[in-house]
RNA sequence: GGACAGGUGGCCGAGUGGCCGAAGGCGCUGGUUUGCUAAACCGGUAUACGGGUAAAAACCCGUAUCGCGGGUUCGAAUCCCGCCCUGUCCGCCA
């Protein structure tokens, strides 16, 4: 959410971010509602106001007459109901007047509330304008000694790479029949090594966030609270990506939703908490499984392990100051992570910086990484793919934009207030990661080389075979 | 799932219709006293929104908030209704 005085002072520094990230959002009714809201609410305020010191006033003498009514009789009951009647006259006229407003109010506030909310958190000024993923610029790429992105496969490894596909079906990694008998599209079984490189992976990765990093280790919720999807922000633009537990049609309880990312349950720890300074950064990663119904992706990635409902995934998170420069040096230090783990499994990857049209709703800086996919991407001659980069990491910057939805505070040296800055960034995700992982340490025999620091998960094998 | 008991500030806890944004205590904090520390004493100590108010700070005024929502009343922490949540015991259970 955005600052709603921020707002009111410079709407048109929001206008110009909602346009930049291509929302419409209709602003001049926005400005129309909050006028209305803040007149109401004046108007409303100065009638309770008169209420409240009227009641003080006239109160106890009314509570009186009440008293002698009871015993009161003929000329004298008469006098006190007539005393009574004008006491009680003023009162009662401002009464119906407030519960006019409350109406009002009750129309208009709800309305401010949800067009406040889709209110797009506006790009940091060095975010390059663009429309989409087209228009996002590459800062830079690694990759281990003895291979490069741009030549072939074959060319530096002497032999044509099979795609993710082939190998977890010769190797045996997955089985994707059963798991759609089981439940339906999108859904996997990973099987013998797969299972155990996925469980790798994922506890390489919090391992490292935990030993070398410094990020405390969580379990969070992965079913949470209507609330909790709000205040992260993947509400209400993304309700149909997410899986909806009806609990309140079964008579108890509230509707619950099934979170596409850790980032949920870490972020919504604190809501509703006033933080001290001196407990700021938090630092947080969690491993966590991960459920996305990926409406409006029918057709795209249908097979495979790259788009699919549920996966595991490592995810970090800091909750900072309010301080640009802080909240820059935490997203370096978090993508310094990122790329150190995928130096480590000698996987290529890219930096992207996301235009401002593929920020989304709630970040105001988005840095993708991508990792090289042999098996991926356009056809050559021969028929077998060329390779290409696929996206497994993202890592955002999100301003107070989400801790002000959340009502995650934290109280400065000074005693003053602030709304704290949140960023975060995929640690690493899995089987989407086993993708460039497989492909890349594909050996002539058919056999896959395990990257060493995965090893020591995997029973000691130093290879898939 | 069944039966009870509860939900009040950072924490504990009092409060059965107006004097209650809320006693008392703890904690935190400023000060006084004091070789130092401890103790004692005095003071301060919620948040949001709106307004004064103009760029900000400080301050002042108002309103709201005692789990949430509604109701009764001139007036609700207090009475009524619905919901949510927590605890205890029983049942079930990885």
């Amino acid at each position: 959410m955005i600052d709603p005085k921020a707002f009111r002072e410079n709407p048109d520094r929001f206008r110009q971010g909602a346009a930049e990230k291509g929302a419409a959002i209709d602003f001049d009714r926005l400005l129309e509602l909050d006028e209305r809201r803040r007149s109401i609410l004046t108007e409303m305020e100065a009638k309770r106001a008169e209420q409240n010191r009227l009641s003080k006033e006239v109160g106890p003498k009314m509570g009186q007459i009440k008293g002698k009514l009871k015993t009161a009789q003929g000329a004298e009951k008469a006098a006190l109901e007539a005393e009574l009647a004008e006491l009680e006259r003023k009162p009662h006229a401002l009464k119906a007047h407030v519960a006019t407003m409350e109406q009002e109010l009750a129309t208009v506030e709800p309305a401010w509330r949800d067009l406040l909310m889709t209110v797009p958190q506006p790009p940091a000024g060095d975010v390059p304008k663009g429309r989409g993923a087209e228009d996002n610029k590459e800062l830079r790429r690694w990759s281990p000694s003895g291979f490069d992105p741009a030549k072939t496969f074959e060319s530096q490894r002497g032999f044509k790479p099979k795609t993710h596909l082939e190998l977890v079906r010769d190797l045996k990694l997955a089985d994707f029949e059963r798991g759609v008998k089981m439940a339906g599209t999108r859904h996997y079984v990973l099987t013998g090594m797969g299972m155990r490189l996925h469980q790798a992976v994922i506890r390489y990765a919090l391992d490292f966030m935990a030993d070398k990093r410094g990020f405390t280790p969580m379990s969070v919720p992965v079913i949470v609270r209507e609330e909790c999807m709000l205040g992260t922000g993947f509400f209400p633009f993304g309700r149909e990506q997410a899986y909806h537990i009806e609990e309140s049609k079964r008579g108890s309880g509230h509707d619950l939703y099934l979170t596409g990312t850790g980032e949920v349950g870490l972020m919504g720890l604190h809501a509703d908490e006033i933080l001290s300074e001196g407990d700021l950064p938090r630092k947080y990663c969690t491993a966590s499984t991960c459920f996305r119904r990926e409406a409006g992706a029918s057709g795209k990635d249908t097979a495979g392990l790259y788009r699919i409902h549920q996966f595991d995934k490592v995810e970090q998170v800091v909750v900072c100051k309010a301080d640009d420069a802080e909240s820059r040096g935490w997203h370096k230090h978090m993508m310094e992570s990122v790329e150190m783990i995928l130096q480590s499994l000698g996987l290529p990857y890219r930096l992207l910086q996301c235009c401002t049209g593929d920020l989304g709703m709630k970040n105001e800086d988005m840095i993708d990484i991508e990792c090289w996919m042999p098996g991926r991407g356009e056809n050559g001659a021969d028929g077998r793919p060329l390779g290409e980069w696929g996206e497994t990491h993202s890592a955002s910057r999100l301003n107070d934009y989400q801790c002000r939805r959340l009502n995650l505070r934290y109280r400065d040296a000074d005693g003053k207030i602030h709304f704290a800055w949140a960023l975060n960034n995929t640690v690493i995700a899995s089987p989407r990661v086993l993708i460039p992982l497989l492909e890349m340490h594909q050996q002539q025999d058919g056999s896959v080389a395990i990257p060493e620091p995965l090893r020591v998960h995997c029973g000691g094998a130093t290879h898939v075979r």
